[in-house]
RNA sequence: ACGCCUAUAGCUCAAUUGGAUAGAGCAACGGACUUCUAAUCCGUAGGUUGCAGGUUCGAGUCCUGCUAGGCGUGCCA
């Protein structure tokens, strides 16, 4: 489709230099040509409004620009173009040849599992940084979404071209892991007889801090009590940090995700880095002392007010480390860094940009994106108060339990992944649990993949009766003259753009929508047209073209999206 | 108070980034299994795109002002 788009631009590009030529067309150079999306087949296969754009700079009515590039478009000597409409205001509408639809099988007949994907992003390196929760707590709802989506948008990536890596950045330094600390103190005590203790303010009251204390009962007994109470808390500090970024990993590991790297905030703040920047920034006068404390000039960057990088206490706020890490991350030598944040960082935003500016990296270096929050709603769209029934929040290991129950371990993971990946990246998700797990066709995970398994299906009834499929080279696809087996070819056809244009908008729920409407082509047309056909086994194998084609690119978007594509249900 | 996001069918959302008659899925109603899997299909119904202006050939999309909701504005991360 690509190449068929590039020659019919360099056509309609010709006939305008040409009408100019001819002074029928009075305007001073040619503008980037658009094209618009055909909705409907009336319509043809490439439409352009480009002569409603002219409109005003050659003084003419678009209609008549219309037939003036028409005119210069000598058809015999395209025989990709079938014709040309001019319709509505002065859209230009080109029917192809139907070659240009068989075309598309060999194309993907050639590229198998690679369809889809293509060179654009010329190996440019891209980190995308997302979940990053802290090691303080089970991964929940919001970190599921944002796995699912930093992954899929990865694969993306890495499908046109991008070479993209998937890191995620442990905060195990600072006072929430101190909290984390003292709070594992209280609850072994607590476990040990002690009374009257209380989780102190911002700690961390889960119940499975309980059970993690009672793990360390149960192994060292009250042996730590003899420790003074500062050495305590940084033992369970640092145990508490390896037992929850352990259990953080299992999530991740059963949720299908696979970091590349691992990033230890820690570590950036033992690496030196944070000392750099802050004499960056030092002999940049972005700071200046107040209050006892060290303060960046992020007034200077358009921000309402200046913001503390250095305690009283002499620390570091998070901001030091946060931009350190964004300087290593440059130092790595990435063209781009997209940053997923959850949504109770916006305020992260505007400031980590600004430090990243007076760092001196280029302003679209960082792309940072909100995942919005998930609700967990029924059917009719109540939210489902989970703290409720399960007396704490509900992490991302439960919701998965829970699916699991009614669909299926093997399922589970599939319906949480397409149901986090379904929705924009910045609009509040409604997780329908109730769709979820339903175990029919209105569960559009369902749908898609039992597209998928009916292909498979296909051909294993056509083996049992002898008929395979034959290479592509030896079928008449000209057999394939039903409407409806042009409407799929032509949503075939589709496939590699929705790829590039997810990719680079960051939009990973195109693919989703996209297998949807794949699926809502093939599922009409196997009910309406018989594959196998032992009476007309010329178009027979034609139709097998088209089944393997449609399974391609079936599977093709569900592995993106890290979903399985069963062969039967 | 300020900042960011959101507002489209009864519900949840799309709309190829300014293009043609705004589309899907749930939910509702009526039909189809001697058939390559009914986890499917066919049909019916559903809209002043929150409100008011503006920009232009053309606005769900861009601008301004309202209204409603979510989130954010700590020497927490």
């Amino acid at each position: 489709m690509n190449t068929i788009k590039t020659e019919v631009y360099t056509i309609l590009e010709d006939a305008i230099r040409a009408a100019v030529a001819a002074g029928e067309l009075a305007i001073s150079e040619v503008p980037t040509i658009p094209f618009s999306p055909t909705k409907t087949p009336e319509h043809g296969d490439i439409a352009t409004p480009i002569a409603l754009g002219l409109a005003k700079q050659a003084r003419m009515a678009p209609r008549n620009i219309a037939e003036i590039i028409r005119k210069h478009i000598d058809p015999a000597a395209h025989p990709i173009i079938r014709k040309i409409d001019i319709a509505g205001a002065g859209f230009i509408n080109i029917h192809l040849s139907d070659n240009w639809l068989y075309d598309t099988l060999q194309t993907i007949a050639a590229m198998q599992a690679a369809y889809g994907s293509s060179d654009k992003g010329a190996g440019k390196r891209v980190q995308i940084e997302f979940v990053s929760a802290n090691p303080t707590g089970p991964l929940n709802i919001v970190s599921g979404r944002a796995a699912a989506v930093g992954d899929t948008l990865v694969n993306l990536l890495n499908a046109v071209g991008y070479e993209a890596i998937r890191e995620f950045y442990v905060n195990d330094a600072g006072g929430q892991v101190e909290r984390l600390g003292e709070s594992i103190d209280v609850r072994y005590r607590q476990v040990l007889g002690e009374e009257g203790l209380e989780i102190p303010e911002g700690g961390y009251q889960g119940e499975y801090l309980t059970e993690f204390a009672q793990t360390i009962v149960e192994t060292d007994g009250d042996s730590h009590l003899q420790l003074e109470k500062d050495k305590r808390v940084a033992l369970f500090r640092d145990k508490g940090i390896a037992h929850i970024l352990s259990q953080q990993r299992a999530s991740l590991e059963r949720f299908k995700v696979d970091f590349d790297v691992w990033t230890s905030e820690q570590a950036i703040r033992n690496s030196g880095k944070p000392e750099e920047i802050m004499q960056t920034f030092r002999e940049k006068s972005y700071l200046y002392e107040a209050e006892g404390a060290t303060w960046f000039r992020m007034s200077d960057f358009g921000d309402d007010k200046d913001c503390v990088v250095i305690r009283q206490n002499g620390e570091y706020t998070y901001f030091v480390p946060d931009a350190a890490y964004h300087r290593d991350k440059f130092d790595r030598g990435f063209n781009t860094v997209i940053d997923l944040f959850g949504p109770d960082h916006q305020g992260h935003i505007s400031r980590l940009k600004n430090f990243v500016k007076a760092l001196g990296l280029p302003d679209d270096w960082l792309e940072i994106s909100i995942i919005q929050q998930v609700n967990l709603v029924d059917a009719e769209g109540n939210r489902l108060d989970m703290s409720k029934r399960r007396g704490q929040f509900f992490t991302l290991d439960a919701l998965i339990d829970e699916l699991a129950e009614t669909v299926g371990e093997e399922f589970a993971v599939d319906v949480a992944r397409y149901f986090f990946l379904m929705r924009a990246n910045n609009t509040h998700l409604d997780f329908n649990m109730e769709l979820a797990l339903t175990h029919a066709s209105e569960n559009p995970v369902f749908y898609i993949q039992y597209a998928h398994a009916r292909c498979c299906s296909i051909f294993e009834q056509g083996g049992e009766h002898g008929i395979v499929a034959k290479p592509i080279e030896e079928v008449s696809l000209q057999q394939l003259n039903e409407p409806i087996e042009h409407e799929l070819i032509r949503k075939l056809a589709e496939f590699p753009s929705i790829v590039l244009l997810s990719a680079e908008t960051r939009e990973a729920h195109r693919v989703p929508h996209y297998l949807h409407e794949l699926a809502g082509i093939f599922h009409p047309y196997y009910n309406q047209h018989r594959v196998l056909d032992s009476e007309d086994l010329e178009k027979t194998y034609a139709r097998l073209i088209l089944v393997q084609s449609v399974q391609t690119v079936l599977k093709n978007g569900l592995t993106l999206l890290g979903i399985s594509a069963p062969e039967s249900m």
